[in-house]
DNA sequence: TTAATATATCAATATAGATTGATTAAGTTT
DNA sequence: AAACTTAATCAATCTATATTGATATATTAA
């Protein structure tokens, strides 16, 4: 009577999946990579758009650097941070399996 | 320079997808879902299936369907508990919106 | 070399939420 | 009615993480 969605090994995709979800659901993180849909931009522009602390903004967007969710390139004094689409759609696949989207 | 998908009032919007995000990114409460794919199920199912004590599923349960992703109906000493899908895609396609999936 | 700007890091605090244990409530069986 | 089963609730604790303030690092400009 297993579900077959929570059968076999999906233990470690499961929480793979609460991973992510976690990351995307700070709400400043979600409005990052909203922001970021529209390309590329520095760490100044994020901040300053979403009315944020230099630092804080620092923080989560190395969070989500760190998952993969977005990379980063220095030019001169700048940081400019881009999604990583590909990273994402992984992780919407997955979750589409357990919640049959 | 705003992006269009943090213009106006999406602010809201963003809210609303994020706690969201914040129920289903906890492992057990996907795992409910998960469980809840395949049909209807009462509480000891769920609590033994998922091998939680008994109260904690129940505040899961509870967490679950105070956001409306479950509804449940009782029968005897059993509640049953269903998945609501309409709700579930009602919020997979908002933070569709705002990570371009 | 000094000053200014952009970003990152670190320690401390605050806060939210998961878990546990004990208890209550409701329905069922004997 | 008494005993039992299923589920919900409540208070207490534990844990994770968001936020803040201060500081450090790197790059550019004067």
């Amino acid at each position: 009577m297993k579900p077959n969605c929570c059968k076999n090994g999906s233990g470690k995709n499961i929480k793979q999946a609460t991973e992510f979800l976690k990351i995307i659901s700070e709400e400043n993180r979600l409005k990052i990579l909203c922001v970021l849909q529209s390309g590329e931009k520095c760490v100044c522009e994020i901040w300053k758009y979403l009315k944020l602390p230099q630092n804080l903004a620092s923080h989560h967007l190395k969070v989500l650097k760190d998952f993969d969710l977005i990379s980063s390139r220095k030019d001169g004094l700048k940081v400019f941070y881009t999604i990583n689409r590909q990273s994402i759609k992984k992780y919407a696949k997955l979750l589409n399996k357990f919640l049959n989207l």
